[in-house]
DNA sequence: CGAGCGATTCGC
DNA sequence: CGAATCGCTCGG
C-alpha cells in the first residue's frame, strides 16, 4: 500500500474529496510508533462561499496561509486553547479548501493510542477531532506537513463504507446560513462516529 | 498592544 | 451546562 498521491488532493470539489476519504486509512509514524485508523467521519470547509471556514472569503492570515497552498498538506491548529484539530488541505494553490478529520476507527498501534490518551480502554478514543489527534500523536508542528512523505499520510486499503450519511457540521453555528450546509459526512452505522 | 473568542471535551 | 486555556485575529 502507498500514500495517496497529490492528485487525489489537488481537485476542486472538496465535498467529493471528503466523501472519498471515508474508509481511507490515516497513518502516523511519530516517535517511532506507527498508528493507524480508518476514517469514519469528516467535514468539508471551503475558502469561498463558506463562513465556517477559517479562510472564508479567501482571508489570508498566518494561520490560514497553509490552506492556500497546493492540496496534500496537513492543516493543524489549536482550538479552545487546548485541542489540536487535524485537516487535510485540498484544491489547487490559491484555493483554500480543507477537510477536517473528525473520527477514526482504530486499526493499528492500539497500545500507543491508549498510552498517548492515558486510557485503559479504546472506547471513544478516536471519536472526535481533538481526541484522535491525541491518540495519533498529531502535534502543532505537523502544520504544513506533506501527507505523502513524513510522519502523516493516508492510504486506500480497499475499505468500502456501508453507506455515507450527509448532515450539517458540528460547532459552526456562528456561520449563519453556511452552518446549514450538509458538509459533514460519516459512515453509516459505524460506532466510532463522534456524534451519529 | 490588549480584549474577545473559538471546527472541543470532560466533569458536575 | 459550564469551565478549561491560549494562539489567532482584529480593533484601537
Amino acid at each position: 500500500m502507498a500514500a495517496l498521491p497529490d492528485d487525489f488532493y489537488v481537485r476542486p470539489n472538496v465535498t467529493e474529496i471528503a466523501k472519498e476519504l471515508i474508509g481511507m486509512v490515516l497513518y502516523s509514524n511519530v516517535g517511532g510508533c506507527i498508528t493507524a485508523g480508518k476514517i469514519v467521519e469528516v467535514e468539508a470547509y471551503s475558502g469561498t462561499n463558506d463562513k465556517a471556514c477559517h479562510a472564508n472569503e479567501n482571508k489570508r492570515t498566518p494561520r490560514t496561509e497553509i490552506m492556500f497552498q497546493k492540496g496534500g498538506l496537513a492543516y493543524v491548529y489549536l482550538c479552545y486553547g487546548m485541542h489540536r484539530l487535524f485537516n487535510v488541505v485540498t484544491n489547487v494553490e490559491g484555493m483554500a479548501d480543507a477537510v477536517l478529520i473528525r473520527a477514526l476507527e482504530p486499526l493499528e498501534g492500539i497500545e500507543y493510542m491508549l498510552q498517548r490518551s492515558n486510557k485503559n480502554t479504546l472506547k471513544g478514543i478516536t471519536s472526535g477531532p481533538a481526541k484522535l489527534s491525541v491518540a495519533m500523536g498529531i502535534q502543532l508542528r505537523h502544520y504544513g506537513a506533506r501527507l505523502n512523505e513524513g510522519e502523516l499520510w493516508i492510504e486506500y486499503e480497499g475499505f468500502k463504507p456501508s453507506g455515507i450519511i450527509e448532515t450539517t457540521r458540528i460547532g459552526v453555528d456562528y456561520a449563519g446560513l453556511d452552518a446549514l450546509k450538509p458538509w459533514r459526512f460519516y459512515e453509516q452505522g459505524n460506532s466510532w462516529v463522534s456524534k451519529p
